[in-house]
Parts: C-alpha cells; structure tokens; sequence
DNA sequence: CGAGTTCTTGACTCGCCTCAATTTGAGTGG
DNA sequence: CCACTCAAATTGAGGCGAGTCAAGAACTCG
C-alpha cells in the first residue's frame, strides 16, 4: 500500500481500500460526482501528536477520517486547553460555514485522512443535495453530542464522569458485542482530563477507585478490561 | 391581530407580519413552495413557563421562533435540570434526525411561534436543496454554540460564567450599538443557574459582586444595566 | 395589604485543584 | 540485556471555590 508509507506528501485517495465506503460522505453521490469527489480528494497519513489544523487558521480543507482518532480542542489562555471532542471514523472535520478555524485539531493515535480542498467540497456541496443531507445528518449528530457533553460537564461528579467516559470508549471501540470488554485507551490521561474538564490527577485517582471497585481492570496504562459494561455505565448514571 | 389573541388553538401563519423573514426558512424557498410552506404553517402563541415539547415524547412537528426566549433543557434524576441553550428568534426549534426529543423545550417568556409538522416539513426537506442548506447553517451554528458552551462550563469560573452570560444576554437584546446597554433579563436566577450549571445562591452572590464592582446596576430584579460591556466581557475573559 | 414566590445573604461542608514527591513505563545507548 | 534518562502516571497533604442548609428580604399578584 503506498498510502501508508506517504508521511508528508498527499497521496491520492484510496477508494479502492476505503474503510468508511459505507458511511463515508461519497456513497450518497451519484456515480459521476463519486468521480468528481476522487479525483478532488487526497489520502493524508499524520502521525501521533501531530497538528491537523489550528484554530485561528483559514480553513483550506475538510477532511472525513478513515482510521485513528482525532481530538478537537480549544486553548484556554493560563488554563489547560478544553477538548471539545474526540472523532473518530467515519466522522467529518473541520467542516464550518465560515472562514477560520474556530478549534484546533490533533491526531491522538496515528490518523488516515480523506483530504477535501475547501473550494472543491462548498462547490461539490452546492451541486449535490445527497451531500448536504448527509452533512445535515453528521452536524446534527455532533450537535446531540456537545450537548450531551454539556451535561456531563455540569451535572455529574469528576468519578461519574471518568466511569462514563471509560464506558464510552469501551463501547466505541468494542470488538464484538456481549461482556468483558477489552480495548486500548487511545488517549493519554492529560488528554482525558482536557476533555473532562479535570485535572490530570484527579482523573488518576478515581481510575484507581474503579479499578478498586473492580468496575475496571488495567492490564497496562493504555489497556483496560471492563468486566461488566452496565456496571460501569450504571456507576456513571449512564443507564437509559 | 388575530393571532395574539389565539392562546390555546393554533392560527393561519402570520406570514404577512413575519418578523424573522429576513432570516426565515421561507426566503430560500422559490415562490411556488413559499407557498407551499405557508400552507403547512401554523402561529401558535405560547404563555410564559408553559411546555412546547417534553423530552423522551415522538417528534410531532418543528418550529421557528419568532418572538420570545425558549429554554432547551435536560432533566437529570437527583439534581436540577441542565438547560442546554436558550433560543432566540429567528433560531429553529426541535429538528433531530431521531424520531424522538432529547430534550424537553418550555417559554421562559411568552413566545410565538410557527409550527411545521414534521412529516411536511420532511418532504419540504426533500425536495427544497435551499431549504437544506439553510438547515445546515443553523445546525452549524448551534454546534458551534453548544461547543463554546462546554467551554465555558468546564474552563470558567462561576464568576466568569455569570458575568459572560450577562453580557451575551446584554449584546443579544442590543437595542442599539455603543454603551450603557439597558435590557430585560428574560430568564429567573433559577434558569440562569441551570445554564450555567451551578447553583442559584451562586448565582445570586456572583451578581451581587458585579453589582458592587460597578459592572452592572440593576433597576429591578430582571432590568439590568451595563454601563461598560467590554469591562465585563473583559471579566468573563471573553474579549477575542 | 397579606400570601406565596423569588431573590439575597450567611455559616458550614466537601469535592476538586494545587503543589509536591514518588513510582511506573518507554526509549536509548553501552 | 541492563543501566540510564525522560516522560507519564500515581499518590499524598493542604487550601479554596462552590454546594448545602437555613434564614431573612424583596418582589408579585390576588
């Protein structure tokens, strides 16, 4: 796969292996236009920890995720930044209606993107109405869960919401359905408590309690095994 | 105005008297589905306090504000509920993709409003590609509100977040531009405190503290002024 | 003018942050 | 493979901001 090795330089899109197809925002696109969009989209490898976009930035392009995960975050001057959220596939970024960056992203893990020059994709989005409603659809979604995260923020406990948080990538990156979740935290504990809303410490401490609880077990620093999902879920007030 | 007067039943769209046309979902449309639209609308006015839909109820219909504040709002069991935004004419209210509400909607003023039933509305969506994109710009803003929200939840103190949250009240209810703004708080201590995510005693002695700083003066209760918005924006560190 | 609601103010408590010291883990070179 | 180094994570002690509980003051409405 050339796709991989490409570090700096844009690779063209690679359709053919896409992982997304289904979901990704190409599928609604009647046959002609798909080609439209291969030929105006890049295959863009960044490393962990690297910068995607800053925020202050003119936007020069969107971009869909095909593997890893990226975090969306905002600086806070002499504060920690806020994360906002994290994406995962087959989420959009970057997509506003105006002109600059209102957020700044970073790839977490190893992150594949499906580059969209900006002028391509308003014009693509001008032409096809299956691509808005598709982009209707993904803003909505990520509507629902900022506002889900507002509540979370301000409604529950720094213990309720390292539990829900845990619980969330645990079923994110769930293998097969049914109990005994094992999985890979791939964010660092500094980027949980930005994205919590806590201090790094804190979020140290109450995984210790779940892991005294025996709510959650942790093979090494980043891998954790959930015995029992509703449990953990049921500790976060996150049943129903 | 026959339409003021219509409490309990919905009336005929007042579209001859829109007063958010400018920015209204009708503009986009060519003449023919305007009218289209001004046969699937109904005004509906709706008393101060008084519910427009309950979270977890199917989604009956969506509607534009077009006088009047309306609080979005999640219930959480064992604690006060966490209002998620406040609207403001010309915004829309309800659209989920779901088939359900997530969240429940009350007037915290008197409101008017004008409804679509959702199946029309749907196949309005459908068929209207200028409908879609208008659609997609609000959702796109209410994300970015909803992000800026987390933000300020997470990163600001409780003193930031009431002065910030008074200053945004003052800008949004800005008669005209320049200073020694004077408005109407269209919410109690008890709403502002549910935005905000604390409790409403802090509320209280945050206010009294910009009171005494001489950032704000009130003539009631709810009748604020602000002799300097940049000073308490500047507190809310919210100038850029 | 009273009765109920809404708002303010006070005293006390507790959860989370701050600062600081270890401990663990990952990467490097001998 | 092990010692060394640096970053990441855990653990501890102490302080402060915001919550809780409770009283009193100020509006609103009949």
């Amino acid at each position: 796969m050339p796709f991989r090795k490409a570090l700096s330089f844009d690779s063209p899109a690679p359709c053919d292996t896409c992982p997304i197809l289904e979901d990704s925002l190409c599928l609604p696109l009647p046959e002609k236009q798909r080609n439209g969009v291969r030929c105006m989209a890049r295959g863009r490898l960044v490393p962990q920890g690297q910068p995607i976009f800053e925020e202050g930035e003119e936007v020069g392009f969107f971009a869909s995720i095909l593997t890893g995960v990226v975090k969306l975050f905002r600086a806070v001057p002499g504060k920690p930044a806020q994360i906002v959220t994290f994406l995962y596939p087959p989420q959009f970024l970057g997509y506003t209606s105006g002109d600059v960056h209102r957020y700044s992203a970073a790839a977490t893990t190893e992150v594949e993107l499906c580059i969209y020059p900006r002028s391509d994709f308003h014009s693509m989005l001008e032409e096809s109405g299956g691509l808005r409603r598709k982009m209707l659809e993904k803003t909505d979604q990520d509507l629902e869960l900022a506002r889900e995260w507002v509540v979370m923020l301000s409604r529950k406990s720094s213990y309720q919401r390292v539990a829900g948080i845990i619980a969330i990538f645990a079923q994110r990156t769930q293998r097969k359905a049914g109990t005994n979740l094992r999985f890979f935290l791939p964010v660092s504990r500094a980027d949980l408590a930005a994205y919590l809303g806590m201090t790094l410490e804190t979020v140290s401490r109450n995984i210790t309690i779940l892991r005294q609880k025996r709510l959650i077990e942790l093979r090494s620093t980043r891998e954790v095994v959930v015995p029992h999902i509703e449990s953990l879920l049921a500790e976060a007030d996150m049943l129903n």
